[in-house]
DNA sequence: ACCTCCCGCCATCGT
DNA sequence: ACGATGGCGGGAGGT
């Protein structure tokens, strides 16, 4: 696909890089360089051209490969585009459609697929308008697009500027489930490419760092780390959310909703609040990811995994006392907000009301992985030593500071043993088997994606081997049946779209879709009632949740599902179950979990039908079939398969690994079964990358997934329920503070206690160390 | 009228 | 000092 001849493509991402928002450049760049179409009746077949020669053109510019110019070739300027966003064009070759064309590039099939059809589909008007730049060089023929742009007048809505829809176009760039390679995401050129302002895409990267989704490298880079370690960062939030007691708060403020007065507990009663941030209003940067965070615990420890906005306003205000301030609950609300629409783009939450006296409050409703609470949690346990739910009793806090987290930095600093030297090394190995505290990281390293496209995201994972990965290629689960959606998500891989034809599944994503759905749900019920209910009613139909389903589409009743590699709404472990002992053990369950909406639905696989396969340090598991018998899923049997009869999910587990936070992912082509265990295994060999993709890892920052994901086990002496309290205090005071990395930093964070200037500290790069100065 | 939340000014921070 | 970040809240689109 990609294109043969360096020079066009050198080319393209030149012409793409100087002027992304305009199509029609691009697309006489692009016939320059070799694409002859113009006809506007070939338009497509250009933009298909030029997709494919864009291909790599985009990964690089985006993704920065390696290959790619040097960031600062690739770096633009950001151009301020003050009148982006209004005038749109239907067109083909809008700004829009250009996106689509590179994202389409830099991803795989599916991907790009999903992409254009589903998202910007809606967003189509969306663009800035082409004058901005163009100022450029280039002649860009006005003729053509005049041509081809109508000029709508119709300016976009503002529904398609909204940051949501952005989020998901930004997310669309990137793989959820990348190679273990990092991948550099350049913000100028993100933001030139989506024709938004920085401003926008930091409110994007802040949540999304907070979940250590991406980190910030250095000045303008941010690296992508996609979901692999999603789980853990949740797992750990949820546990520091309980230590926090957040759980009480919510309890207080939001669920009983009814009062608004004076919520009993406040953060800072219990101490922590957001110290750092909050700390006498020192440094409030970040607090967009401090909020996030915590936003994210209140789900993770309520109950009901539904948490309205007010409530969460409430309690995420404890820093400022003034929360009666009306104004300071305004903007709390605004934040909220933004938070909430990356979320939901991410999948992770969706829209709700709740009732109350008052009468029907907005909320959200966690939709995302919850699993982990269990399984991670479990493992975690032997694992990860996350805090447990009683607060006190865990003497281990989260293992790894969530790099967000600021919350926690006072205690951590105090408490944790960093491994800083870990950082340095970068692989996930860094971890020492023994360590008590395992990180959930490891499993983020897993490299899965293949990004070829959707190729066969089979992968072997072979610890060792770096190299091979794909084993056999094209498996397909197919889940007859299954038409939800949620089911989908329970493995998280990669989206699942379900219908065989990736062209088909042109709603999956969602992302204007969002909602279709949902709204008819009701939300407030059981989780696994509504799971189930949601899925029958689902069956048969395309289903479009917003977050949680993205990327998956049933087509019909028949559900094949063919995971793509790209987003997987949730994060499936498999296996967490699976004592990391267990590996060889022929009893391999593979649990899929859904965390996200069926909370209790697990997926039992056993795949092994090959007992042997999983033993030993690498066996291999084949599973010509998994079946997957969930109480909920009753009726939908779940059979995974190689492409038909044989899928097989081969991996090799390394003895040691552990399978746990295994992975199930299931690429476009078939399933892939990932131990986070084995995640250092697997980083070793790259997973598929495309050949693009290698370059870009290569490029990354010295360590592809080293500081991130070697999170060292830490373990955290301290004992004591060092809650926030502490830490709000601390934070300001001691050293704490230079501690707290900034958000975002949690990866490294969670390894390098050591205090750092506050600049430092306040941006913590991934990659550790890495060059960033 | 209220819910959402875009937009971009401008204070801070980083280099 | 200058550019990068990102807090913040006015004000307007949506419903």
């Amino acid at each position: 696909m990609l294109i043969e001849k360096p020079e066009i493509k050198m080319e393209v991402e030149c012409l793409a890089l100087r002027d992304l928002t305009s199509p029609n450049k691009i697309k006489a760049n692009l016939d320059e360089v070799g694409c002859r179409n113009n006809q506007k009746e070939n338009i497509f077949v250009d933009r298909k051209r030029a997709t494919s020669h864009n291909k790599d053109a985009m990964s690089t510019m985006l993704m920065n490969g390696k290959n790619a110019a040097s960031p600062e070739q690739l770096h633009i300027t950001p151009i301020k585009h003050g009148e982006q966003g209004a005038q749109p064009h239907p067109d083909p070759w809008t700004p829009t459609a250009n996106l689509k064309m590179l994202i389409s590039a830099a991803s795989p099939d599916i991907r790009d697929r999903e992409m254009k059809k589903v998202l910007f589909r809606p967003i189509e008007n969306e663009r800035k308008a082409d004058g901005e730049d163009v100022k450029m060089d280039d002649q860009f023929d006005a003729a053509e697009e005049d041509e081809v742009v109508d000029e709508d007048e119709k300016k976009p809505s503002r529904k398609q500027k909204s940051l949501g829809l952005l989020c998901q176009k930004f997310l669309s760039l990137y793989p959820d489930y990348p190679a273990s390679e990092p991948i550099s995401i350049s913000l100028d050129k993100v933001a030139t490419f989506l024709g938004v302002e920085r401003r926008r895409i930091y409110d994007i990267i802040n949540v999304l760092e907070s979940l250590m989704i991406v980190g910030r490298r250095v000045k303008n880079q941010y690296v992508w780390h996609g979901r692999w370690r999603l789980s853990s960062t949740l797992a750990e939030l949820q546990a520091i959310g309980r230590q926090q007691h957040y759980h009480l708060l919510m309890g207080q403020a939001g669920e009983d909703a009814s009062r608004d007065g004076a919520p009993p507990i406040t953060l800072e009663d219990r101490g922590h609040g957001d110290s750092n941030y909050t700390v006498a209003g020192r440094r409030k940067d970040k607090s967009l990811r401090i909020m996030s965070q915590k936003f994210v615990m209140l789900f993770l420890v309520s109950k009901t995994q539904t948490v309205s906005l007010d409530m969460a306003a409430k309690i995420l205000i404890e820093e400022s006392q003034d929360t009666s301030n009306n104004s300071k609950y305004k903007t709390k609300v605004r934040r909220l907000y933004d938070i909430a629409n990356v979320l939901t783009s991410l999948g992770l939450i969706r829209k709700v009301h709740v009732q109350d006296e008052r009468g029907r409050k907005p909320a959200f409703r966690w939709i995302g992985p919850s699993d982990f609470q269990n399984s991670l949690a479990e493992d975690t346990e032997a694992v990860v030593s996350i805090a447990p739910p009683d607060a006190n009793s865990a003497p281990s806090s989260p293992c790894r500071k969530l790099p967000g987290l600021l919350l926690q930095p006072v205690d951590y600093s105090r408490i944790c043993v960093s491994n800083s030297a870990q950082f340095g090394t970068t692989t996930a190995d860094a971890a020492p088997p023994g360590s008590v505290c395992r990180t959930p990281s490891h499993s983020d390293r897993i490299p899965l994606l293949c990004s070829e496209g959707l190729e066969p995201m089979t992968m072997h994972v072979c610890p060792e081997e770096s190299s091979s990965q794909r084993a056999a290629p094209h498996q397909r689960a197919y889940l007859p049946s299954l038409a939800q959606a949620s089911v989908v998500m329970l493995y998280g891989g990669p989206t699942a779209q379900v219908g065989l034809d990736p062209l088909t599944t042109e709603g999956q994503r969602s992302p204007g879709s969002r909602e279709s759905v949902l709204g008819k749900r009701k939300w407030g019920e059981e989780d696994g009632k509504r799971a189930t209910k949601e899925k029958r009613e689902a069956s048969g139909k395309t289903i479009q949740e917003e977050g949680s389903l993205e990327g998956t589409s049933f087509q019909g009743s028949t559900s094949q599902m063919t995971f793509t590699p790209g987003r997987a709404p949730g994060d499936v472990n498999l296996d967490r179950h699976s004592p990391p002992n267990n590996q060889g053990q022929a009893s391999h369950y593979l649990y899929l979990s859904n965390s996200a909406d069926l909370g209790a639905l697990k997926f039992l696989l056993s795949g092994s039908q090959t007992p042997g396969s999983l033993t030993g340090t690498m066996p291999t598991l084949a599973l010509p079939y998994i079946l997957v018998s969930s109480s909920t899923l009753p009726p939908y049997p779940l059979a995974a398969s190689g492409s038909d009869a044989h899928a097989n999910l081969s991996f090799n587990l390394p003895s040691s690994s552990m399978i746990s936070s295994a992975r199930f992912v299931m690429g476009a082509a078939g399933p892939y079964v990932v131990a986070p265990e084995f995640a250092h295994l697997m980083a070793a060999a790259p997973i598929i990358s495309s050949p693009e993709q290698h370059g870009m890892y290569g490029s990354g920052s010295a360590t592809p997934h080293s500081p991130l994901e070697p999170r060292a086990p830490v373990t955290f002496l301290q004992t004591e329920p060092q809650t926030p309290q502490n830490l709000k205090e601390t934070a300001g005071g001691s050293g704490s503070k230079s501690f707290f990395q900034t958000p975002g930093t949690m990866e490294t964070g969670s390894y390098a206690p050591l205090a750092r200037r506050r600049g430092s500290a306040q941006r913590r790069l991934d990659i550790g160390h890495t060059p960033s100065s």
